[in-house]
DNA sequence: ACGGGTTCTTTTGTTACGTCA
DNA sequence: ATTGACGTAACAAAAGAACCC
């Protein structure tokens, strides 16, 4: 990849390389049309154009590029497409030779992308199917036009792909490409950190788990047992269902590194359990799932 | 109001090409 | 020079939304 991760402008709603993701699951089916809220772009924008996309109610964007100019000069040949039956992508008949009007490519197309006989753009089963690069200005007016906004209606596509001397088809399977590819990195960023969630639980459960051998062991020996701290590990608080820290007064009792107490041992001279309210010195707001805590 | 057809867009998956180690 | 991995442009299919009749 040219750009690489950082190209991809990946500060990602995740952020996993930093010690507290904002995370947030894209597990949900999303609807079609707003499902790409990438966190780095402007919703608004979304909200502004998508909804206007069929009224063709677009305003300028990214400073030099004016949608709102007349057609006559907006307009190239792909614009004439959207009206037409064979439309830009028309992609229910998959009649790709038929979306692009080659009629006036630019020099520059003609010289990056149509290396001998590519009048046809590689259609449907064309063998010819010409792949050509993207120039660095290419690539980086895309990025920033998709940092503004990760999709395009067809009037900012086509004054993006005039602007690039690009057809409207290539700006816009450009777009297409960089969402799904801003998708699946977000998508192994929420894989990773579910990833780091689960070994840390296990870890936890198998923790607990061995407290809970070691609590019962204990209550086979009940002189053992009434000598030693209150299994302040075990105290559940019913609401939040947070393990409290106990503010007992043996230093045997400390903290394991989650916020939780070790088990205190019995040994020859453990106190008696003190009746202690464990909520009070804990102020933890309510969280169903505080999966920073369990990060490591 | 409702249903069907059309058009266009999106996502998802795949293929083929370009680049680089 | 060759090759395999990787990134990505281009394509196809399916589904959804908006619009029209």
């Amino acid at each position: 990849m040219g750009e690489k991760d950082d190209g991809l402008g990946l500060s990602l709603s995740l952020g996993c390389a930093t010690t507290q993701p904002s995370f947030k699951l894209n597990l949900m089916p999303m609807p079609s049309h707003h499902n790409m809220q990438i966190h780095h772009q402007k919703t608004s924008w979304n909200e502004l154009f998508h909804s206007s996309n069929r009224n063709c109610d677009t305003r300028s964007f990214l400073g030099g590029i004016d949608v709102n100019i007349a057609p006559s000069t907006v307009e190239c040949d792909e614009e004439n497409g959207v009206s037409s039956p064979n439309s830009t992508v028309s992609s229910i008949s998959g009649k790709r030779s038929e979306r692009e009007p080659i009629g006036d490519e630019t020099e520059a197309e003609r010289a990056s992308c149509s290396r001998g006989s590519d009048d046809e753009d590689g259609g449907a089963g064309d063998a010819s199917r010409k792949k050509l690069r993207l120039s660095k200005e290419q690539s980086l007016l895309l990025e920033e036009t998709f940092k503004e906004h990760s999709t395009l209606n067809p009037k900012q596509k086509l004054a993006l792909a005039k602007q690039l001397n690009l057809r409207p088809r290539q700006v816009e399977v450009w777009f297409q490409n960089r969402r799904a590819r801003t998708k699946l990195k977000q998508t192994e960023v929420d894989c990773e950190y579910l990833k780091r969630c689960c070994e840390n639980l296990t870890e936890e459960n198998r923790r607990l788990q061995k407290e809970v051998q070691e609590l019962r062991a204990l209550k086979l020996s009940p002189q053992l047992y009434m000598h030693m701290n209150p299994p302040t590990t075990l105290t559940m608080c019913p609401s939040c269902e947070r393990v409290a820290v106990s503010s007992s007064s043996s230093s045997s009792a400390a903290p394991a590194p989650n916020g939780s107490t070790r088990l205190p041992m019995g040994g020859p001279n453990q106190q008696r359990p003190v009746p202690i309210n464990p909520w009070a010195a804990l102020p933890i707001h309510h969280r169903p799932f505080d999966a920073s805590a369990s990060r490591s």
